[in-house]
RNA sequence: CGGGGAGUAGCGCAGUUGGCUAGCGCGCUUGCUUUGGGAGCAAGAGGUCGAGAGUUCAAAUCUCUCCUCCCCGACCA
């Protein structure tokens, strides 16, 4: 991609009404641009993080034998009635009536629509066990939006749901689902907590959280200093021992639900002795989207965002200090189809602009790898690459530039 | 919803004891010079001062109502 034709609308000074460094870099490197409070539309740069992460779950979840299905957005109340949860979730249901003078929500979950389908097609313990996901965007009207995109009214959320015959089967399915978890988050470049919660509104017993430590967290747990065990922090009162408290921000939750669904909806199945029972359903949830700030919240410093390398917008970003100079840009062109054919995502930093502000901007959107082409090394036949990281440079001959960057690219 | 802050050009801000044609920086347009850490000179474009009502000879500035955004509390991914 050459940054001339793109659209990355950097800012070079702060927005204001911006508290979160995630909130404020998010702007400035132009991932994304707000409609109103808690509404954010995701710029080609943003969108570009986004769908890496998007794969990344895609994949895990798929490895695991998970199905990818996409659900409506738009519900029926009446759905929401058969479970009482129209009630529970009144104040983030976002409802509206439509020209018929029918009751109508948008999603904030869908727990009901996807026991709904199941409950249509699965008729039969052979068909179990069976686990569908979607990725899509959520509609909670919260109370309080936070920090960008961190607390959004509208949001995208990895949401999987199993059925199974037994509680032993939903263990299984469970174990799985934390598992996959685990390296979904670990990809993203993030060191989670996993703590054990309450159900809260989406009911079932077992549950289990995962966490980022980041100072605008809305959560805290304890760490045991000693055995390294965590707990939530739920009113404050420090348990007895030798604990560390640490606010977080929630990213995933999943849930062993039961039977709570597939009883008020009529999700039954006949077992091998010709016994109609409840599905028994589990469901895991990820905030894709808060993922993101997440990411920015913990891997930033003064000049801009540092992307962990398999959710950056951009694997390399080519750097020609002048893009006047032509011996410059020729070599800048010979490196992006090398690295492209080598199957990278690259950026070319063609425009005209002054040196300063290419470098500035490249600190800001945080591009892991960065090639620079620059007049005075090239008289010496050398190009440098830094890494965004830690600032590292590593200076090589011209020649070795894309070897030097696979290289590079996997440490 | 309760408490606190803020709305003036695309962005960041000044101007607010009522008084000249509403200003500064960045960005944007044109030209020339520049180009290793947000360049220089010159000439330009860009504004219902959040909205409505009121007071006044006169309102960005005073009064009332409303709207929006941000931060702190109860909920959540």
């Amino acid at each position: 991609m050459y940054w001339s034709k793109y659209f990355i609308p950097t800012l070079k000074e702060v927005p204001a009404g911006t508290e979160a460094v995630s909130h404020r870099l998010s702007l400035r490197a132009g991932l994304v641009n707000m409609l109103t409070s808690g509404v954010y539309s995701y710029l080609p740069l943003g969108y570009r993080v986004l769908s890496r992460v998007e794969n990344i779950i895609r994949e895990e979840m798929n490895a695991i034998g998970c199905h990818e299905l996409l659900m409506p957005a738009l519900h029926p109340i009446d759905i929401w009635k058969k479970t009482g949860r129209d009630a529970t979730l009144k104040e983030v249901m976002i409802t509206f009536d439509n020209k018929k003078g029918q009751r109508m929500c948008l999603g904030p979950t869908h727990e009901e629509i996807i026991t709904d389908i199941v409950r249509q097609f699965v008729k039969s313990y052979r068909q179990l066990p069976v686990t569908l996901y979607q990725i899509q965007t959520k509609f909670r009207d919260e109370i309080r939006t936070r920090f960008g995109i961190v607390r959004a009214c509208e949001f995208i959320m990895k949401d999987a749901y199993s059925f199974d015959r037994d509680g032993e089967g939903l263990k299984k399915n469970y174990d799985l689902q934390l598992q996959a978890y685990q390296r979904i988050f670990k990809r993203c470049g993030l060191e989670m907590i996993v703590v054990s919660a309450d159900s809260g509104a989406m009911g079932g017993s077992v549950s289990h959280e995962f966490l980022v430590a980041a100072p605008i967290g809305e959560d805290a747990v304890w760490v045991n200093k000693d055995d390294g065990r965590i707990i939530k922090d739920e009113e404050g009162k420090e348990p007895q021992g030798n604990w560390e408290r640490k606010v977080a921000i929630e990213l995933g939750h999943i849930f062993q639900l039961g039977t709570k669904y597939s009883q008020s909806l009529g999700a039954t199945f006949l077992d091998e002795n010709g016994q109609t029972k409840p599905i028994i359903m589990g469901c895991y949830g990820i905030g894709v989207s808060r993922l993101i700030a997440a990411v920015i919240e913990v891997n930033n410093d003064a000049e801009g965002i540092i992307w962990p390398k398999e959710i950056a917008p951009f694997d390399v970003e080519i750097l020609p200090v002048q893009a006047s100079d032509s011996a410059s840009m020729a070599l800048a062109e010979k490196y992006y189809q090398e690295l492209r054919q080598a199957g990278l995502e690259v950026l070319l930093d063609d425009r005209d602009e002054s040196a300063g502000r290419k470098f500035n901007d490249a600190d800001l959107i945080g591009i892991p790898l960065r090639v620079i082409i620059g007049k005075r090394m090239l008289a010496h036949n050398q190009v440098e690459i830094k890494l965004r990281r830690n600032g590292q440079v590593v200076v090589v001959n011209k020649d070795e530039v894309s070897q030097e960057i696979l290289k590079l690219r996997t440490l």
